[in-house]
DNA sequence: GCTGAAATTCTGGAGTG
DNA sequence: CACTCCAGAATTTCAGC
């Protein structure tokens, strides 16, 4: 990676795993001031290597009772599909979407607050979305998150049931 | 849910879509002091809601070049399995694991250098974490992310084909 | 949940190697 | 050119109410 040192790989790792870690922090951890955290920082961010921050949170505290995974199959996947997908990607309660390999070519995970929900956002998929595109969806519900955007979630090992 | 008014709720939205909002722009979004919002973020942490915060790093940049979703197909799934998914939850190219309703009931999230470490990674699932309870899996490869995390990832619709 | 003061952190410019 | 230092600004923290 072009104009990325070791320095810049530790900094994106500390805040992968802590996104609210303060410069001071980064500073004294990396080995550099807290104004050259920033500097790396910004340039991180502009180079596009750093895309934002979140916090990872429990869907339920949100009434997000039903988190589901769609899958979708396309008949064509070309470059009009990407817009689609922006535009699916800008739902509030979409959290991830992903073009991926395979037999589904679409990946996407978002929250709703019951199943009534999750089958009306699939219904919207073909109606408002993809079209005739769509030439079917298979759709997961996920029973258990052990780890999120390299945030564990299981701080024990001790035999829970609910996130 | 218990203990969680609207105003927290706001504050859960707004960290879920900028994890490194400052108190005092928080307080000016929602309408509540530095201070309370301090308080209440504290007791969002507490309750479980607020599991942790991220960065959402382009993996490319730490020499991830290939990001996979790995689905897996258990012969048996009960508790002794959520230990095995917790220390695969340790590993650090591991991002997401996930179980699920479906023929596959696991799903792992994780960035490997190239292929061989991807091959090396499905072999060990079984070889170390998972033995003889895995009866298969099905890989995935990630072409492109257009929302991670409640973080969207391509800012403008204009047709580009790296992330 | 507010206020105000103290501590900490952040920021931007000048200077150094 | 990236880093450090330093002073002013902003934020965070903590007290009392």
């Amino acid at each position: 990676m072009v104009g990325i040192d070791e320095k810049d790989e530790e900094i994106l790792r500390e805040l992968r795993k802590n996104g609210r870690a303060t410069l001071t922090e980064l500073g004294r951890k990396i080995g550099l001031s807290p104004a050259s955290i920033k500097n790396r920082i910004e340039k991180l961010e502009n180079l596009g290597a750093i895309k934002g921050y979140s916090a990872i949170v429990d869907p339920t505290f949100l009434n997000e009772f039903v988190q589901a995974i769609i899958e979708v199959e396309l008949l064509v996947d070309n470059e009009t599909v990407d817009k689609m997908l922006y535009n699916i990607s800008q739902l509030d309660n979409v959290v991830g979407v992903y073009r991926k390999t395979g037999e589904f070519q679409i990946l996407i995970r978002a929250n709703f607050k019951d199943v009534p929900q999750l089958k009306e956002f699939v219904r919207n998929l073909s109606a408002k979305y993809l079209g005739k595109n769509m030439k079917r969806a298979k759709v997961s519900v996920i029973i258990d998150a052990f780890k999120e955007n390299g945030v564990v979630l299981y701080k024990e090992r001790r035999s829970r049931r609910r996130r």
